[in-house]
DNA sequence: ATACTATCTGTAACCGGTTACATCAACGAA
DNA sequence: TTCGTTGATGTAACCGGTTACAGATAGTAT
């Protein structure tokens, strides 16, 4: 690999006019630049971005830290950032935490020990005092954290009274919630959009509600015992997977989705639509979050002002087959 | 941030005798050593991963490149080699190529520039010369490629055959075969194994095959179009995501699934349980083929020699509701 | 007593960039 | 003529680690 002094020494110029080329600032002679571009490509020359990193102490790389890649909410949000931050650049290196705030805490450190010049955390078990310790730019994504934190997340809350609100209007009168796990701020604010619904309508109640972990086998088994236990005739579900599990027990239970029972669930993950029938679902802009996250972070990076430090981005009804009636009230 | 200068001063040792406590190596008095130690601890003192890389050239990171994210089946890749490298201490840089050649070019000069160990490809359209000049560790993942290196694939041909027999067991004799693009290895090698095994059974037929390009979306139109045609009782898709578009189509056009027409898939991933009915499918062990690549290219990396250069997985028939047909022969 | 070896530690060069500072030429203003 | 300014370039320190080499001490073999 040919160095910086290796094109200078071939341009006859010293190391300070070739940087000088490099990063385009101070005095060059157009014709010295010339021949310094001329022996750069020469030499097939690339600058290290280590000793670059080193001495700037920035490392045009940012950390992506997701619960777990493998649930399918997170590719399309990963993939923004990778995209975002590939056009600025940035390289993006992927941590999975599987919402353990120890492995949270490594990865910060490993991270710092990069240089990482930001963080984008999707994930959090971690106290806002704790976080304000590792002295490097972070971007909150998908849950709410902290108001001195920049973020960017949807409307949960609204989204889950719209679904609700979608289920009473379809005729169901007796909706249940399948919640997500309860250290998941998320599913918390799905699980109050619900309960202030359905008590708006006059239709809540306690037993109606379902303790499910985000994950589509537990949901099902969950759906499976509350089948026979009390009549249900809408199920409003945490999540997409939750919601597959709920459609796979109420089948397997011999009822059918939606004249039995509607379903609805939240996300708009691509598998919604691969199901049948296919699944209503409040869909959340996946795509965007990410993206806006990922310029937030670069903002960031790059000292200029953030104009809005939190985002809350609308979240849209999907209404398909799983919870299309003909009798509608 | 302190650096090894400042925790020699404390210590009241030189940086070399620091260093040396850092790496375990050279001789050093325990004594010393616990001083050293000590002052660390004070200081909360974390080498510089990027001074250590610029002098070592070796930065305890590696990239992945894979076409995209977004495609169900590199989640559990990812997270494999995600899980693999962070044991071995090495942190991944997640790269997404869309198959573009011109992508995976950039990424490459990138990921040199930063020093990285290795690279894991999991998508390729470049030749063997041009990756020898790469000059970087490479393992090959999920696509066959080059003699000369190291590779984790499934045994696509086998399970492409595998899929075909089945599906000729369960009482199918006019089998047509959803293509993956023809410009990806497995995809060729998948529609290899389900021809010879046609031709084996007597039943092959040119018109039966049905181009796809891995889109759930253009597979399901390509089924549409293929079953008013000429008649089908079943399907081979190179892929899940396709087996789930043929199957959409199927139901869409009121035949039913298995009965009238059997549908397998190819890959395994999560998604084929959540389909109505569960799409049997050629179960690639996805998760044991990221962390075996990632080990080779650790071993590589460390100069240790490898057993094997080429891996090849046996895959699995899955099979399910939407094979399991009555009226075997 | 001498030579040799093992243990322990420090100095300084090095990795490959960036940049503060110095130097020098050319030119216009005072 | 002198000074100030702009343009152009080079020298060397610096970022924070690693390590070759040298030097010192103590113990052991001859």
């Amino acid at each position: 690999m040919a160095t910086i002094r290796d094109v200078a020494k071939r341009a006859g110029v010293s190391v300070a006019t070739v940087s000088r080329v490099l990063n385009q600032n101070g005095y060059v002679n157009e014709e010295t630049e010339k021949r310094v571009r001329q022996a750069m490509k020469e030499l097939n020359y690339k600058p290290s971005e280590v000793a670059r990193a080193l001495f700037k102490k920035t490392s045009k790389t940012v950390g992506l830290i997701v619960p777990d890649i493998t649930n399918p909410f997170f590719p399309e949000l990963v993939r923004a950032v990778e995209d975002v931050m590939n056009i600025y650049d940035y390289t993006v290196i992927l941590c999975n935490s599987d919402e353990k705030a120890e492995k949270e805490r490594e990865y910060i450190e490993v991270l710092k020990q990069k240089y990482v010049d930001g963080v984008i955390l999707t994930t959090n078990q971690l106290t806002p005092d704790e976080v304000d310790e590792w002295d490097v730019p972070i971007v909150v994504l998908d849950r709410p954290f902290h108001e001195r934190y920049p973020s960017v997340v949807a409307d949960n809350y609204g989204g889950a009274r719209l679904a609700t609100r979608h289920l009473y209007e379809m005729g169901c009168r007796r909706i249940a919630h399948i919640q997500g796990p309860m250290h998941v701020v998320n599913a918390v604010e799905r699980f109050r959009g619900y309960q202030d619904e359905m008590m708006e309508l006059g239709i809540w109640e306690q037993r109606l509600v379902i303790q499910g972990n985000y994950q589509l086998k537990q949901a099902k088994e969950a759906v499976m015992a509350a089948l026979t236990d009390h009549e249900i005739d809408g199920i409003f579900a945490g999540n997409d997977a939750m919601a597959v599990g709920a459609l796979k027990a109420v089948q397997q239970c011999g009822l059918t989705v939606p004249d039995d029972i509607a379903i609805i669930g939240y996300d708009g993950i691509p598998l919604t639509e691969m199901t049948t029938p296919e699944l209503s679902t409040v869909s959340q802009p996946i795509y965007e979050m990410g993206a806006i996250a990922a310029r937030i972070l670069i903002k960031q990076i790059e000292g200029k002002p953030l104009e809005k430090i939190h985002y809350q981005l609308p979240v849209q009804l999907m209404v398909r087959q799983s919870t299309s009636r003909r009798e509608q009230t």
